[in-house]
DNA sequence: CGCTTTTGACCGGCGC
DNA sequence: GCGCCGGTCAAAAGCG
């Protein structure tokens, strides 16, 4: 894992990059980038990411960076790093491979977290949720746990500037530990959805080396709507709620109303470590910091990557 | 009183 | 085999 936080901290960030932006990004190569800064009304990141997400991604940075070989060589690496994964599309679906998330591996930073370990408390004691991880970790052999690191969530881990740790992204987590991260005097908390059968988890750390940064990595899919009684913004709780009831159907407003809700904005990457994530910065404005985080960044990455963020209950 | 957070213990995986 | 590390558990404390 140190390593990986390492690899993080060796590239490149984003900068400047508000998800409105994001959202006027061509979904061409640089070279046929400019069209006057014409964007269809109902373009998405998604549409970017899916037609072309190399070109997006290198789109992305000429656009914010002013740069586009050498940054380019940032998107490569995170590729090459990518391509010793092992990727499961038939659980990403649509997600383009080069940003795709990866359920498995990450063998080596993630030892598997629900194995026999869990089931050794659920014999023991056994609440709903246990009832539920028995699901996804019920068989304990060796061999069996192999197969259970291949079905590992997708996990998607994304970068934000913000000056609390724990974002508001409509969901209601619950706290389950925290650890000190290595190379970093940050502790990393651990959150669980709160909801009933529903075991998706998410990290969250600050940045050692940027202060600011908040890195937010989630694992597994709501089996469930947005709670609706969303503490703290019900405006976020309306929109979520329309975003769940249509899928797929975020718009070039949605996105921009999205960005201003959270106050904030952020670059995603997907995949079960941290070394493809990358960041853009908030809008200066010193009186939004009351406006952190009433969601978005999630909502932008659940836009993107559907299947990853909403798995239909059968 | 119910829910959440804190925190030390514990476990499995991995590298040496 | 041993130690380190990341992740999880669960009792206790905190909070509204």
């Amino acid at each position: 894992m140190s390593n990986e936080i390492k690899d993080l901290y060796s590239y490149q960030y984003l900068s400047s990059l508000s998800l409105y932006e994001l959202m006027n990004l061509p979904t061409s190569t640089p070279s046929s980038y400019g069209n006057n800064g014409f964007v269809p009304s109902s373009y998405s990141l998604a549409d970017c990411f899916q037609s072309s997400p190399g070109a997006a991604y290198d789109s992305l940075l000429h656009k914010t960076l002013g740069v586009s070989p050498s940054s380019s060589e940032v998107f490569n690496s995170l590729v090459d790093q990518e391509s010793k994964h092992d990727v499961t599309n038939d659980v990403i679906g649509e997600t383009p491979t080069r940003v795709s998330a990866s359920s498995s591996s990450s063998e080596a930073d993630l030892p598997g977290e629900d194995s026999g370990k869990s089931q050794r408390k659920r014999e023991l004691v056994g609440d709903g949720r246990e009832e539920n991880q028995n699901q996804s970790s019920k068989k304990v052999g060796k061999t069996k746990k192999k197969e259970e690191k291949k079905q590992r969530e997708p996990r998607v881990s994304f970068m934000t500037k913000s000056e609390v740790d724990h974002l508001e992204d409509g969901y209601r987590w619950r706290k389950y530990g925290q650890k000190a991260v290595k190379n970093s005097i940050y502790p990393r908390s651990y959150y669980r959805c709160t909801t009933q059968r529903c075991n998706v988890k998410k990290r969250v750390e600050r940045s050692f080396q940027d202060p600011t940064v908040v890195i937010t990595t989630y694992e597994g899919q709501h089996n469930h709507p947005l709670p609706t009684n969303l503490r703290g913004s019900s405006a976020a709780a309306a929109m979520y709620s329309a975003d769940f009831m249509t899928p797929g159907s975020f718009t070039h407003d949605m996105f921009r109303s999205s960005a201003y809700t959270s106050g904030g904005s952020a670059a995603a990457a997907l995949d079960y470590g941290y070394e493809q994530s990358s960041y853009g910065s908030v809008n200066a404005n010193p009186n939004a910091h009351q406006e952190y985080r009433q969601g978005g960044e999630y909502e932008l990455l659940k836009e993107i990557f559907p299947s990853i963020f909403f798995k239909q209950e059968p």
